[in-house]
RNA sequence: GGCAUCGUGGCCGAGUGGCUAGGCAGAGCUCUGCAAAAGCUCGCACAGCGGUUCGAAUCCGCUCGAUGCCUCCA
């Protein structure tokens, strides 16, 4: 039986601001869209954070046993810096600085993006659809809009007509806002625009003579709306009616407004049943952004080289310090509470290490069926991995004590500790242990220092504790720590 | 200015109307040749002011403060 059958997942509907019970459209199937990245840089910390939040969503649900389709599409269309007609396309801004060509631009930070998620350990979304590989079904859904009649045609553009929209459905419903609050506190754009009201927004864009990317439609040579990719990729992959929505917070308005709009205009259907959003990351109390400067490349985390940062982290470091926080608080990023993260994700990890040599009795004295439960309430509970994490430290505490004696476990819970273990820790929450990434090297050192560990207990029993203290010494200051316990000496590398 | 979220012990961060979050750091103890590691014990926190309640850090109101969105951003 799948394991989605016995266990009661809630998930926090932005749409209604609170937790409601999970059911899919099609019973064991999930469809997911998530809102990926505009590759015109190195993504930054912020966005992994978003990332890594919705691998946890799909990591847990694939867990659970729901075959789960998760679309993240690569906006790779150049979409203008601001809302005004004029501007520059940030792709195209970025090759003329770069001088290289637009798609160059892309492909670069595409593989980026690629590789630096695939370094947090995140699993490959199960489509990655790109903006400019769908802009005939853009085209085919502005027809679609405009023969509802929700859209108008003005020198080649094509806006969307929200005031239109908004008297039976109710624009805003999301982000919480009223259509009277927004026409109040309008900035006045000089008035150069095209559109009838500064609420719209463009569904089709006419190009400027100047911008470099651009396809013929019906309307004029032009680009998409920045919006309208994410709908009509979700409606071809996963339909026109599906199950999760997520994306980060600051998408929630306007762009997520606007995909509810268009694909409601679009099929009058509403498009999505639960919306997620994941909360930003801070970096010294301001929210990280690529256009403020006030970001930490993932890279820079890797290597140590950041003024905000005392030394390098791994990146199952970086993981765990953001999965101690739940997806809908703000984190704030810092030094200290890395380190703090390093030393608890390491504690972890040596338990991990111990487990196959923890004595069995016949019996145990603590129930591990009980605690096996607690872990999946707290991802149950809208995927709330900091529980999950506490939950994990107590069983590093029966660990710790049935090693000691203190607490007892029979052969059969051990089995059923070390899989649940195993599950959440690498299957859920997608962590990596560092020393054994490399299985042949490990091997090799592993060996090498077993055998300095005997020559130091031989040491000591001689009471040689010039030679003794010496390789424990040595070791330390290369990273290498040994630990006396009752059975023997161990060793953890840094 | 509008909308929204948040304000928890030295730090990071959960959470529930009355019952222990957890991690890191700190103090003491056990273990140790000395350490480290590991284990055990400890700090009675919840922005301020009112209100609801038998009881609120948890619900309501106000004040102060922070952040996000309102223009591209995960």
């Amino acid at each position: 039986m799948a394991l989605y059958k016995e266990q009661s997942l809630k998930i926090y509907n932005s749409m209604s601001g609170e937790k409601e019970i999970f059911t899919p459209i099609n019973e064991g199937n999930i469809g997911m869209y998530v809102c990926g990245p505009t590759v015109y840089s190195n993504v930054h910390l912020g966005n992994c954070r978003t990332f890594i939040s919705f691998d946890l969503v799909f990591r847990y649900l694939k867990h659970l046993g729901f075959k789960v389709r998760y679309v993240r599409n690569i906006t790779d269309a150049g979409h203008l810096e601001n809302d005004a007609d004029s501007g520059e396309d940030r792709i195209a801004k970025k090759a003329r600085l770069e001088q290289i060509e637009p798609m160059e631009v892309v492909q670069r930070y595409t593989v980026d993006f690629h590789n630096t998620l695939q370094k947090f350990n995140n699993l490959p979304p199960s489509i990655e659809p790109t903006a400019t590989g769908h802009i005939v079904e853009q085209i085919e859904t502005i027809k679609k809009i405009l023969e509802k009649g929700f859209a108008y045609e003005v020198n080649g553009s094509v806006y969307f007509d929200v005031l239109k929209f908004d008297k039976d459905h109710n624009y805003g419903k999301l982000s919480g806002r009223t259509i009277e609050d927004m026409i109040a506190n309008t900035r006045e754009l000089s008035g150069q625009s095209d559109k009838k009201n500064p609420q719209d927004f463009a569904l089709w864009k006419k190009a400027e003579p100047q911008h470099i990317m651009r396809w013929p439609s019906p309307w004029s040579d032009g680009f998409p709306g920045w919006h309208l990719e994410c709908t009509v990729m979700s409606t071809k992959y996963l339909g026109e009616s599906f199950d999760i929505h997520g994306g980060g917070m600051d998408l929630k308005f306007p762009h997520h407004e606007c995909e509810i709009a268009q694909g409601e205009a679009a099929t009058g259907k509403t498009p999505v049943n639960y919306w997620m959003h994941a909360n930003m990351l801070t970096l010294n109390g301001q929210k990280m952004a690529k256009s403020t400067g006030n970001n930490i490349l993932p890279n820079e985390i890797f290597t140590g080289n950041n003024p905000n940062l005392s030394k390098a982290y791994s990146p199952s470091v970086a993981r765990f310090f953001m999965l101690q926080a739940h997806y809908r608080s703000i984190l704030d990023f810092s030094n200290d509470a890395l380190m703090a993260s390093e030393k608890g994700f390491n504690r972890l990890m040596d338990t991990l290490r111990n487990i196959d040599q923890l004595p069995v009795s016949n019996t145990s004295s603590f129930s591990v069926d009980e605690w096996q439960q607690r872990c999946y309430n707290a991802m149950n509970d809208d995927f709330n991995s900091p529980i999950l994490i506490a939950t994990l430290f107590d069983a590093v505490k029966y660990i710790n004590a049935i090693k000691e004696g203190d607490e007892k476990i029979s052969q059969q819970d051990l089995e059923l500790l070390k899989n649940t273990m195993h599950d959440f820790i690498f299957e859920v929450l997608g962590l990596v242990d560092s020393t054994i990434v490399n299985e042949d090297r490990t091997q090799k050192l592993s060996g090498t220092i077993e055998l300095l560990i005997k020559l130091r207990a031989e040491a000591r029993n001689n009471k040689d504790f010039a030679t003794s203290d010496q390789i424990r010494d040595q070791l330390l200051s290369l990273g290498i720590q040994l630990k006396d316990g009752k059975e023997g000496t161990t060793f953890s590398v840094e």
